[in-house]
DNA sequence: AATGAATGAGGGTTCATTCAT
DNA sequence: CATGAATGAACCCTCATTCAT
């Protein structure tokens, strides 16, 4: 048989596209209007297929959040993209951070809409969500501080808790964005590039370096 | 009769009371199991009246929300806070806002976690959210900043992004909290003292002044 | 309060009506078209309550059968029949038991034909019809047996061989009228006579005494 | 091709073998948990083929029914019976008889119960089963009462009535059988014993023939 | 104002049946 | 003829809301 190229036959690749389908308009449904008040009825509609088509590939509504989840998470895949280029400044590895977390967010942003709703409510969810997402990114960030710091470029201490630092600044930035603050929402915010100048140089007033302007 | 102290008749205050024991179970629920897995019967179980009865308190379901989302923007009063001992020094300032943040945090946990899970599908409820704690937050970190700036304790420019990332770090802290990151809630944590000392120095080698450790 | 003769007030009492006027019209449709042809929409039409009204008295629709169950074995107090003209003659105790079944037929035919299509697939179900209905019947009749037996009227051995005799023999004309048999079925039908005359007098030629025949 | 023995063909027998697949399968489930409760997917599972062949040899999940109806039928054939060793002793006759229904009922239980849970919801299976196996069986019994009567060994009178009850003594016999009830149940019991006796010589005290005990 | 039984629209899910492969 | 994914009507049940008491 002809299929060099994957071990998955075309029934297989067939059945994978059409899980996410589903999963594409559920998480755009999702995120539009919540978990709750979408219904499965809309989700079959908008992925085109019968309502008893989405029980072939989910065994219930919940468990398309699940798959939501599971998708976001193949996504993300932290280890792989701090060590790059290392070694290299540390100013500009962050900043390269930076540029990631927000070329993910502008990738997933409909997904991860969709599960937020859930999170609060859902502890698997939450569980989850902590696990697959959060946790190898707070550890991937702790990583990246150690080996700054082990070589002199960062202070060299408190690493966790100045990597839940760095991951709450995300996240916290990702909020006010979903919430449409016009400052963090605005097409050429200068967030980052002060986040990241307040991080390496402090709001005290004399730190700073002095900065390329944004042109 | 006595109605010295407030405006309230005997029977507003009753009707008040009420309200609030209603709007209590609710948040807990909410809380708990998320706005749609919590029904009315279980509300009004929980705040021991009838379920017909909150609907002489509140329109419906949805209203509950917003009363909860009320009671949550009365007990946040930012303009308060920050000028109880100014002129003080900076990086106490900031330290006061952020214990302030904590003891927020602990004392409206619940009432954040009640409407946290409607917000993201809930348009209407999101745009309040905004509006009555957010801004007001930003607006009133802004204030700080400048103030600050003006005097020269800290650098003066790009306030509106540097009031962002703080709101930003103190909006990702309290979500590390609820997904049950382990340094973060943890009782004795540094985040904040960490927090502070970046914000101030910057994670940059050599910035960091001498703290005195907490005990 | 005006309660003299019930314990039940005025709203348990309609309660109760009002349960029975569901499981009526249940019992009904289940004796027309079975069990699961039957939908809760056309229970609910039929008993001229909303659908939503029978959640308010039974859990669930199976609940619905073990209600009808319930109030057939209340319509069937196998103790009472037996005894009230005790002693009397054996062939005429036995012709008034024939009577008697008869009798609960005719006013539980419709319960009976509802709950008997689903006792065959439904374990729980047959479990309480036999403890509820069959194993009284059946011990009640082994009273009657042993109680002529034991005067000398009847044989006295294989007691309870003899009461499964019976059993079948009422079980079997039951079934045999719900096929529609002709001979059972029919108004006038000698099968209680005939059955009488067997049962006493065995089918062997020259047994039989002199009956009177029925007028 | 080698047909001697049959007129079918290879195709046809393997056909036939298929449809018997399913059937013995359907048939099973069927009466393990009621016909509604089993799935056409259980019965493709059981029967190893797949959902789509059912339908390739019966019309629908009803048609199942009848099919397995039919093969009750074609498996009980009264008028081969009776007649075997004819003159005989009517007694012996009769127990030859019990007999006979004991090993139909052993041979076909799973298919009897298979249909009994729709045959009280279903006019059209009632009819066919009536018409099939209870009618028929009847008939027979009504023969031979008759010819026993005829040659003066049995009462000669109300045939008809006669024949239903013996009808309705096997019927009720499987079911207490079917309830579970311990004595009709148990291995050895003597229920078939003490029925012909009490059929022969009834249950008045001094009617009994000396009966040899079962070992 | 308080109650809680009644309501019925709407939800998630099942499953007999079809049909393209 | 065999397959099994696709289908969608129909089901049971929930629950926010109403309203007579």
């Amino acid at each position: 048989m002809n299929e060099t190229r994957t071990n998955l036959s075309r029934r297989d690749r067939q059945s994978a596209a059409r899980a996410n389908q589903i999963l594409d308009a559920a998480a755009e449904l999702f995120a539009e209007r919540g978990f709750h008040r979408t219904t499965t009825r809309e989700i079959a509609e908008a992925a085109d297929v019968a309502e008893g088509t989405l029980y072939n590939y989910f065994a219930n509504k919940d468990d398309l959040l699940i798959g939501i989840m599971q998708r976001l998470s193949e996504s993300f895949d932290p280890t792989s993209y701090p060590m790059r280029r290392i070694p290299m400044n540390a100013r500009e590895h962050f900043a390269s951070l930076l540029e990631i977390r927000k070329s993910f967010q502008d990738q997933n942003m409909t997904r991860m809409q969709a599960i937020l709703s859930e999170i609060m409510a859902n502890a698997e969810l939450r569980e989850r969500f902590y696990t697959q997402l959060v946790e190898p990114g707070i550890q991937s960030l702790e990583k990246t501080l150690r080996l700054h710091g082990s070589i002199g470029q960062i202070r060299n201490n408190d690493v966790p808790e100045m990597a839940r630092f760095m991951a709450s600044l995300f996240i916290g930035l990702f909020f006010l964005e979903l919430l449409g603050d016009p400052v963090v929402s605005s097409e050429n915010n200068r967030c980052d590039e002060v986040g990241l100048s307040i991080m390496f140089d402090g709001i005290a007033a004399g730190n700073q370096e002095l900065r390329p302007k944004k042109k």
